[in-house]
DNA sequence: CCACGATCCTGCTAGC
DNA sequence: TGCTAGCAGGATCGTG
């Protein structure tokens, strides 16, 4: 699945190719709900004749800017493929939107699932109203420890779901996200406010850096994620839990467990990602008599604290 | 406001 | 061998 750093290689790799290329045609139309906001007519009406003047990238959308400030949204979802080909490449299954360039490049919208959208914007600030009303901040970019302990005041939900949500933060999806919390060792049914001022920056930390290695390994090819050149990532190789389910985890050798959180898959590893369910009641309570003097007989447990580890064996 | 389940899609896989 | 049921999952929508 097309996450930030697949979009990223993809939307260097139409840069190299598209800028300065004036839209000739548009077409291939064969799945009305591909264009949610618009029409094939429309798109044609609005893009023939204008040049590329930029390509971007804002959390999993991949944005086109030509003069007059016209800007083409493409959002891959599950199993879409941007392409580009050269104007007589044979007709490719699954292609459901064409955008044809006046040196014969073909930019093809390739999705077996039919998730995929295309979205047109009249001018950068209906495209920065559609973008404000979806995403949060760019991981990258606009994300460290601070920033994210602001983000998750308030919150209750779980990490993983969170970290999926763009709203939350933008660009990050199931296997980036999976990947983050190995790295920060946060397991994922933690709730957003239980992270302590040394995890949340262990996370801000894991996010960007799994991001950043994606984008240098060229994104990961783990099901039909192909970059504009057709050419597959090499990150699938380096994954440290996604995918990888009672393998051993890289640090401990443990298993690699994989559980269910709102009907997307998590996986983790239940030594190094320590449960988050501590007894229900006793959590504020025992932190605050830490400091009493305990009775001999109860040992505590992790010596740390956050306790009742040791029911973390079913997950 | 916030969390969460259902929904859209189709190729692939497991199971009979 | 051939069939089918179930799974995968990003974003949106509806519900609690």
């Amino acid at each position: 699945m097309p996450e930030l750093p697949e979009v990223e290689t993809t939307a260097r790799s139409l840069r190299a190719r598209l800028i300065g290329l004036r839209a000739q045609c548009v077409g291939g139309v064969d799945w009305p709900r591909m264009l949610p906001q618009t029409t094939e007519d429309e798109v044609r009406a609005l893009l023939v004749g204008l040049c590329v003047t930029v390509v971007d990238r804002r959390g999993k959308y991949l944005l086109i800017g030509f003069e007059d400030d016209r800007w083409l949204g493409l959002h891959r979802k599950m199993s879409g493929n941007v392409l580009l080909r050269p104007s007589d490449a044979a007709h490719e299954a699954h292609t459901h939107f064409e955008l044809g360039f006046d040196d014969g490049t073909l930019l093809r919208f390739v999705d077996v699932r039919k998730f995929g959208r295309v979205y047109l914007f009249h001018s950068s600030a209906d495209r920065d109203i559609f973008i404000a009303e979806r995403l949060g901040p760019e991981p990258l970019t606009e994300l460290d420890a601070p920033s994210l302990r602001r983000m998750l005041q308030g919150r209750r939900g779980r990490l993983k779901s969170l970290l999926l949500d763009q709203a939350f933060l933008a660009g990050v999806g199931n296997l980036y996200a999976d990947e983050a919390l190995w790295v920060a060792r946060l397991h994922p049914l933690r709730t957003a406010d239980s992270l302590s001022a040394r995890e949340i920056g262990r996370l801000a930390t894991a996010i960007k850096e799994v991001l950043t290695l994606g984008i240098e390994r060229r994104g990961t090819s783990f099901s039909n994620y192909r970059d504009a050149d057709d050419t597959p990532g090499d990150n699938q190789h380096h994954l440290n839990v996604y995918g990888r389910e009672s393998q051993p985890c890289p640090r401990c050798g443990r298993p690699i467990r994989r559980i269910l959180i709102g009907a997307r898959s998590a996986h983790f590893c239940a030594s190094c990602q320590r449960s988050p369910s501590p007894p229900p009641s006793p959590v504020r309570g025992a932190r605050e008599l830490r400091v009493e003097p305990r009775p001999s007989g109860e040992r505590p447990r992790g010596a740390r604290g956050r306790g009742a580890v040791q029911a973390a064996s079913n997950f």
